[in-house]
DNA sequence: GATGAATGAGACTTCATTCAT
DNA sequence: AATGAATGAAGTCTCATTCAT
């Protein structure tokens, strides 16, 4: 990628995570980079062009931190790979701010990009899920119904976290960890 | 309200479902109900008027379903309501639409009603947890965090419902439940 | 006329005099009256015809002030008329400020009304210097000219008491009537 | 200024002061121009911007035709500014009619523009009455009320000799000269 | 006489995108 | 590669006026 290309993509990040995809225009881009309005459309067919770029370098910065790890111990791979993503969360606010608050069914495209990587994170939570009845340590479930839930608790727990409303990482994990593990009940 | 009012409120709500809030233009709602342009705005200030208020009566329609149950029990409680709202998704397929692919970020205002409806959902969660503390069924926990998982578990298993990817509403009720209460472990 | 035709009159006169001609709209004056829209209809054919009707009934009223005063003192008659007026415009300021600062060139039936009146008063003013002419005590002028400057000069001291720059009536006429006949060569 | 910025203001001006302001629309303009709706605005925030920048135009033109001469000649300072700007009234016949004709209370910005002009030309008149006072050719009188009645004068002859009610610039200023400084008496 | 819901022409404005330089 | 003036489709909203009741 052009070093223009790459700086350009990097502000409209910044800019996208501030104001949402439609408050931002392509003059708020260019102008923050003090670019004229071509050079834009030299490196980007459009806006929506853009975005999904945006987003599918998000999504692929997040996949690259999620390992799978050693199969005999397919839930620890859960608490880390959890763990990983809301320190990535808290690090890069920005980042964090267009996954969570995607502005769904603006354009197909920006929803796929978001859940085809949905999926592949369901997916690792279902192959740990499998993983973990063959050895005996996971209870019988639907493994399908069970992944969206762990990954919707995940979500919603992230934007607690970015609103200030949890305090640390550290006690998200371990909550979330417990209930997914342990559930609510006493005993 | 009158009936004018409500008929377009109507169809609002349909088009928005299936538009989304972008996509839809002010002509768009009074082309499909052949009335003229000016009548739409003697009963709405503007586009984002009629989005929120399309969003506020599906947030209190929801809303007048949940039901605090018998003290004695609150964890069926939450079951009840979990069935209760699941159902009403599968009904109302348009609501469900609306609430669970809210574009956020387009309007403040729109962002604010959906917040604080998922804060009384969360409440709600949370009552039932300090109370189920105080009976002895429920373990010690964070109640701010695991409601907030408790909710995002409970949302994305809307969408997969919504999406067909889960069969019924038992399965999807079920399964949230097992996990909520008893987590994953084996025993 | 009727009583409620009167009615809606009055009102409009008020009301265009604060907020002007483009400003008010005519749900204003029907919802300042507490009457339906169709009502107003009932007496005016259209906005353009109330704002007329209003600017026809000032004009009659200054009109109806205006003295032919006895032949022998025509300049009398100048300071008398003078006097009458501004106390008018500072007794009746909505009058004041619709003839003062009317806007020009929105409607030629407007310009027409004030025009016609304007014509009327240089008239006037015309023949009292015809008649000073011929008693001698006039001098030799261009009349058509020098009745415009005496109704302008008189307009804008209008303008001036009626934003309080002028302390009183009686200065402003004292001044208006030493400039017309004296001019203001010393001696 | 660009040259297409110039090009619309010209424009503007010899529409507006054909249609006046509210008969004008933005795309009377641009159609006048052959050039598109959004190229307006580009120059130009909103209609009203437009008009206010072509009344500040007009009043700066006139401001630069005023002349502040010698001070031992202050009733000559007084014929020269009026022939003078009398004069590009004929010449210009647009910008006398937008001034002359300026419809007042659309928009406080208008007036101001307006206002703050006059304010300045009577104050032209206030100082030549005052350095005629000292010199002793101009008698005693309130400055205030003499520079708005021949501020007043003088608009309202500008006006007919527009219209051609007034045969030449000569006459008219003949006429408010005469008048002005010797008044309508005989002798 | 009175109502007021409904109309719809018409104005304003934004902004993604193009293209000649 | 870069520019930025120009485009024009698309949208929002207002308000004078009508007409069935």
């Amino acid at each position: 990628m052009k070093k223009r290309e790459r700086e350009i993509l990097e502000r409209a990040k910044k800019l996208f995570s501030e104001k949402g995809f439609h408050s931002l225009t392509v003059s708020d881009i260019v102008d923050s980079l003090g670019i004229a309005r071509g050079t834009f459309y030299l490196y980007f067919k459009n806006k929506d062009d853009i975005y999904r770029r945006v987003l599918e370098e998000l999504v692929k910065e997040i996949s690259s931190r999620l390992k799978l790890l050693p199969l005999e111990n397919p839930l620890g791979q859960l608490r880390e790979n959890v763990r990983e993503v809301l320190n990535l969360f808290v690090e890069d606010r920005e980042l964090a701010r267009l996954i969570l608050y995607h502005p769904y069914r603006l354009n197909p495209e920006f929803d796929a990009v978001l859940e085809t990587f949905f999926e592949e994170v369901k997916g690792l939570v279902e192959s740990a899920l499998l993983t973990g009845m063959e050895m005996g340590i996971v209870r019988e479930c639907n493994v399908n119904v069970v992944s969206a839930a762990v990954l919707g608790a995940f979500l919603e727990v992230g934007r607690e976290l970015l609103e200030g409303k949890i305090p640390s990482v550290e006690v998200a994990v371990d909550e979330l960890l417990e209930l997914s593990l342990k559930g609510l009940l006493e005993g």
